[in-house]
DNA sequence: AGTGTCATGTCAGTTGCTGTCATCAGCATA
DNA sequence: TATGCTGATGACAGCAACTGACATGACACT
């Protein structure tokens, strides 16, 4: 075997996530992860650009299936159309694992700073399949519109999934949230701008 | 006179907005703008509970304008009709000072970790406004959707409105947002999650 | 054997932020 | 006038998050 145990990342995020949640975020420091991992501070921080980052590194590959998704869509489909494509593609990738989400959806509200994360990943999210967007020949302000109220959806179907008791999957959510937003924007609206 | 000069808190936030632009929010540190402002670091932290939230603590007032434009508005509006009202007030307080806007804005755009502080205070606005929603009797989901989506459309509109060269005036982009919003929700959607 | 690479350790330093206690003008009240 | 309270600030010590610089030693390759 090698000079060092196999797996450093691993241990250190599994070391992480189980300190996390036995004495919440802000009572754990860098230095006793890295301990119960068998690693020092300064490798911790190697591989995770801080305290944060070991719950949120996962963003990039969620990212990634996001862009796919929406780039494969059909040519036929409408902005909105593909926007819920990807999500029922995050739905077939994470869905089955509630309880994992729920533990670490746990952490996060507990912490403010946890939360500022979260919502910046979420908005890299917006972004990307913005541009997504953009490469299929969706107009600029619709794009953005589009992929931001796709993470918004998101977000709420999300955190109704997270709460439910039944056993409903996250995509049930989400075409509720989705039907729900059309019945709420059909309304009269903008009457007060003009 | 008395035993200390005025407005500490005044004094501070102009010393670091002054220094945020000129060497960017990383490279001052708190103890440079207490100088400034002929305070100590100590002080700095009693008046603003980070480095961050002087750029922020007006938000508290933005959230109450909010909140008491969607529980002003009328009976018969509809729930994005209210959210429309109370985007069109924040245009009529923050309209103006367009050049105050985007000095701030570009501070914010050149760090992330000032980035994460906005993206949490809208947040807080869009729940803020749901719950507004709630109490006028809008159905649990779609106060936070219609709420979550006026912020969607108050961000778009307002980085386009930022970036503007002419002189078209905030509503201006709100009101275009919101009626993008309706063409791009209008479209047929959800059929790939049935 | 020699040489370079790569993951990790070691150590020292900066900075954001906090707790605690001291100071001292101004005000009230006796 | 004396006394005591209050509220804003300073002074100081300390922790923890990160960073940069350099050292180490197993392994692979030649």
């Amino acid at each position: 075997m090698g000079r060092w145990e196999p797996n450093a990342r691993g241990r250190l995020e599994q070391a992480a996530l189980a300190l996390y949640g036995e004495r919440g975020f802000e009572q754990t420091t860098a230095a006793e992860i890295a301990k119960r991992a068998g690693l020092t501070e300064r490798t911790f921080f190697r591989y995770f650009a801080d305290k944060r980052e070991v719950l949120f590194w996962g963003a990039g590959a969620l990212r990634d299936l996001l862009v796919n998704a929406v780039a494969g869509a059909p040519e036929s489909a409408t902005p909105i159309d593909a926007v819920a494509a990807a999500l029922a593609a995050v739905d077939a990738m994470f869905g089955e694992r509630r309880d994992g989400a729920r533990q670490r959806q746990r952490i996060i509200a507990e912490n403010p700073e946890l939360q500022e994360r979260e919502l910046i990943k979420m908005a890299t999210l917006a972004s990307a399949m913005a541009d997504a967007l953009r490469r299929r020949g969706v107009p600029d302000t619709a794009a953005s519109l589009a992929a931001e109220v796709g993470i918004a959806i998101f977000r709420i179907a999300f955190e109704r999934w997270i709460n439910d008791t039944d056993q409903r999957d996250l995509s049930h959510f989400i075409r509720e949230s989705l039907d729900e937003l059309k019945a709420v924007t059909a309304g009269s609206a903008s009457s007060f701008l003009s």
